[in-house]
DNA sequence: CAGAGTTTTTGCCTATGAGTCGATAACCCG
DNA sequence: CGGGTTATCGACTCATAGGCAAAAACTCTG
């Protein structure tokens, strides 16, 4: 077994946030070490950057163990961490991404990998709580001026639908009102033309909408910086 | 002479991109390469990553052989690169910072380095050019969002002042009025009651602002995801 | 020293987008 | 068909941004 010291040239990590509305709550991917340092502590999804593949095609290799890379709507790089005391017995540089999975595919994950609500994570690895938690801050502060809502929606969904995965994901309530006309007004969001029929506790059938791009944007909506012949 | 191939443990440096506001156009801190590869060719200042450093004070450690990093007013991390074939001859991965200096300071910069305007870089050495852009963009975003504003400018300044830092920062105008109240508004502007004697044309002398805070601040103006009870 | 020229600041109006609330629409079930 | 339920829409208020022109406060010239 080789020896693991700080002199060492720096290994390289990804790691993946992967995130989930699931039962109505933010959830994220983790699997269970087994093995020290921090066995049984639960750790995010990602390895070892090989000689030949950049960041992003190393997180997609490794990732594809724990669950179908395919089911990714999103990936985007999010922080790289150098803490040289991050990782125990061996200097490890890790670079975190954001990945997104639309609420509508529950996908198959290994025996030792399982969701968890961000609001209650379990013992972590490492520092992968607080990258975890950075995940969750970028997703909720694009949610209001990008359309990354299509990455974690379904192709299509009510307003009300939409409405829980917004709650779930940014933690408070949102006004149905007004999510409906801002996103619309927007352009983010487009009616289908098709209607849901109501629950069995009647009620108006809800109008089918779907994001209108399946790629970031993002909304600018200030002003001071705008070039003065904008519009 | 060690021999260079892809197989080698990928190293890992960083780099800054180093903007400021001179002559009225913003422009970026760059070295000019004495050896192949790229001789000749503008670089980043930055450096190797040590056993024991994070990356951004091993950054701060190799900035200070181009700059004074004490004038560096902000420093956040910009993006990871990571493609195999960016750094001929050998693996390198690189974590680019983006660094801002205020205005009201000239650093005294070593014979091989240059301030350069980002709208004219000149031949540049790997991929860095992508990444200067990269961080021109960060900066622009920014200015619109948050408080970077302090960052470039002086501790204090009349408003045509600061319309000409985000006028090049921005690189289009920006009407002295709206700026004003805008950012008086949002409370990150705040006059500190002198004036500043109006030039040899004449004019009503300026009132002197500063920003009211020091470090980084985001106004978020999105409606959507705003708690129903904030205010 | 009055008035023209300059620059900065302020007041007022308009436009746009967001938030709220209540009304209306469209369904279920009895 | 009428009461219950859910969804959508209209109308209003509010906050912020942008534009324009007037007013303020100075310098300079004749």
């Amino acid at each position: 077994m080789p020896k693991s010291t700080t002199a060492d040239p720096p290994a390289h990590e990804a790691l993946a946030v992967v995130l989930q509305v699931r039962d109505g709550v933010l959830q994220v991917l983790l699997w269970q070490r087994a093995r020290t340092p921090f066995l049984g502590a639960w750790a995010l999804p990602g390895g070892r950057l090989g000689p030949d593949e950049t960041l992003e095609r190393s997180l997609r290799r490794h990732l594809a163990a724990k669950v179908d890379v395919r089911e990714l709507a999103h990936l985007e790089q999010l922080e790289t961490l150098s803490e040289p005391g991050r990782h125990p017995g061996q200097r490890l540089v890790a670079t975190a991404y954001l990945g997104l999975v639309p609420a509508d595919v529950d996908p198959k994950v290994p025996a030792d990998t399982r969701w968890h609500p961000v609001g209650e994570l379990p013992a972590m690895a490492f520092d992968h709580g607080e990258i975890v938690l950075a995940g969750r801050e970028r997703l909720r502060a694009k949610l209001s001026y990008t359309n990354v809502g299509f990455a974690l929606a379904p192709p299509s969904f009510t307003v009300s639908e939409l409405r829980e995965l917004y709650r779930a994901a940014l933690g408070h309530d949102v006004s149905a009102t007004n999510l409906q006309r801002v996103l619309v007004r927007r352009r983010l969001l487009e009616p289908t033309g098709e209607t849901r029929s109501p629950g069995r506790a009647g009620g108006r059938p809800a109008a089918v909408f779907r994001f209108a791009a399946a790629d970031l944007a993002v909304t600018d909506p200030f002003a001071v910086l705008r070039p003065p012949d904008a519009r």
